[in-house]
DNA sequence: CGGTACTTTGACCAAATTCAATCACTGTGG
DNA sequence: CCACAGTGATTGAATTTGGTCAAAGTACCG
């Protein structure tokens, strides 16, 4: 690698643009083209890296930017008054966080890295003057919102009607073809949130998300150590994980 | 009244204009001017009423309108692969149905009719056509559709948190405020849908329901005969409703 | 007026929670 | 380099909430 070459990577690295960036086909500039994407690119914001527990924003704060993952991973926790705390998703690269927030103008949950993780921050006013002169952003982000509707009524689906076992295998299939969409592995990948954290998801006790891993683990399903995974059936994992409910409940 | 203002209200009636339309301040176009006004309505087909059971739209038909509830109230029902059977919803008037459908082109639910039920159907690419020009209107349905984002995370924390007491207690909340908000008694009105359905939407079974119900009624919360409702105690049930989970499960 | 669909009530049961205790892993400071 | 603290994960036993099954009661519609 010459001097100069590695001089731009570096550039990149610290500066990324959405043109170079391994996730644009994922991302919102998805359908842009070269000149669109250039504008885009130009309104949006890197930050340095979030630490470990770091938060990106706060409950209540005043909304202003959504954000996409780069690299890393989020979880978005809400509190009710009760005191009641609700894990309301994982984002993961490519995923755009935020976007609950446009109605009522301040975010409706604390967003906390899991690990090092890097966003871009996209000011939302810009975002939607740019989506005025860009059919395709605009549509873009469109689906966005729809799409997490649509995860949301998957989410609801597996809290009201799918027994804890369900429910997990669902987890670690979700998580599977997340990573297989982004280029990753299906079969082995780390989990970035504690079982804490997968349990308050799924609505379901700590100690219940242990007994059942370890259960999928002595019946073959996967190993898992610590944090570690390797799904060993995958077939298997989504067959328990769509049920055979009949309707019940 | 003369026989010209007989003419005009029951042309009104029967075609009704946004202009005119008693919903207008909760609508999709509540921030329009009156010209923008009326392009928007021009794009907008109104139905001969659909009677109780008719089906609006069908789970996996080809997405291409969005409706808003003008009187009535509508159900949506996803099913799974599995014969699991979730309802992910219930619709009054002036609320918008068919977001979800944007991201995968096809309506991921059911939408029934509870009751004899009119809706306005906007095709959705002369509205994504028409909110290039109308800022308010885009905004309108980001906000609609963030709004939508927003609902369904509190009913996660609700189906993984809430005890079924604090459930039926936030449905009931819920509804009355929304009929408050279009003006209706909030403590006076009538379910349009089954106890089954209300079992269903919040994860219960039935016969939970309606022990609850009964519960309630004898605490003297609320007074429900058959499907008329009237709330007796409304911050009791707001009480209720919030829990005093200190952050278990 | 009769039938169908919806609702209520009771008895029993099962899944998942709670409480309690132990174990493993990480990182820090002596 | 190792002991120790602290967090996170696992396991077991007892409990509880809400589900299932069964049956009877009630409202609504033609």
């Amino acid at each position: 690698m010459t001097a100069n070459a590695q001089a731009s990577h570096r550039l990149r690295a610290h500066e990324a643009r959405c043109q170079t960036c391994s996730l644009s086909s994922l991302c919102l500039p998805l359908a842009l083209n070269m000149e669109d994407i250039d504008q885009f690119d130009a309104i949006i914001r890197r930050r340095a890296p979030l630490r470990k527990g770091e938060v990106l924003f706060t409950q209540g704060d005043a909304f202003d930017c959504v954000f996409t993952v780069r690299s890393g991973s989020l979880k978005q926790i809400t509190n009710e008054n009760s005191g009641m705390e609700q894990l309301t998703g994982f984002y993961l690269p490519s995923e755009l966080a935020g976007l609950d927030a446009i109605d009522s103008n301040c975010y409706p949950g604390t967003a906390v890295a899991l690990e090092t993780t890097t966003v871009c921050e996209i000011p939302f006013d810009r975002l939607n003057a740019l989506s005025e002169q860009m059919p395709e952003l605009r549509t873009q982000l469109f689906k966005s919102l729809s799409k997490e509707l649509h995860e949301d009524r998957r989410m609801m689906m597996l809290l009201s009607r799918k027994t804890a076992d369900e429910r997990l295998a669902s987890f670690l299939v979700n998580l599977s073809q997340r990573f297989r969409r982004r280029g990753y592995s299906p079969y082995s990948f780390r989990l970035s949130m504690a079982r804490a954290d997968i349990g308050n998801y799924l609505g379901l006790a700590v100690e219940t998300i242990s007994r059942i891993l370890t259960r999928f683990q002595t019946q073959g399903l996967v190993d898992i150590r610590a944090r570690e995974v390797h799904i060993l059936h995958l077939d298997g994992l989504i067959e328990l994980a769509e049920g055979e409910c009949q309707g019940g409940r």
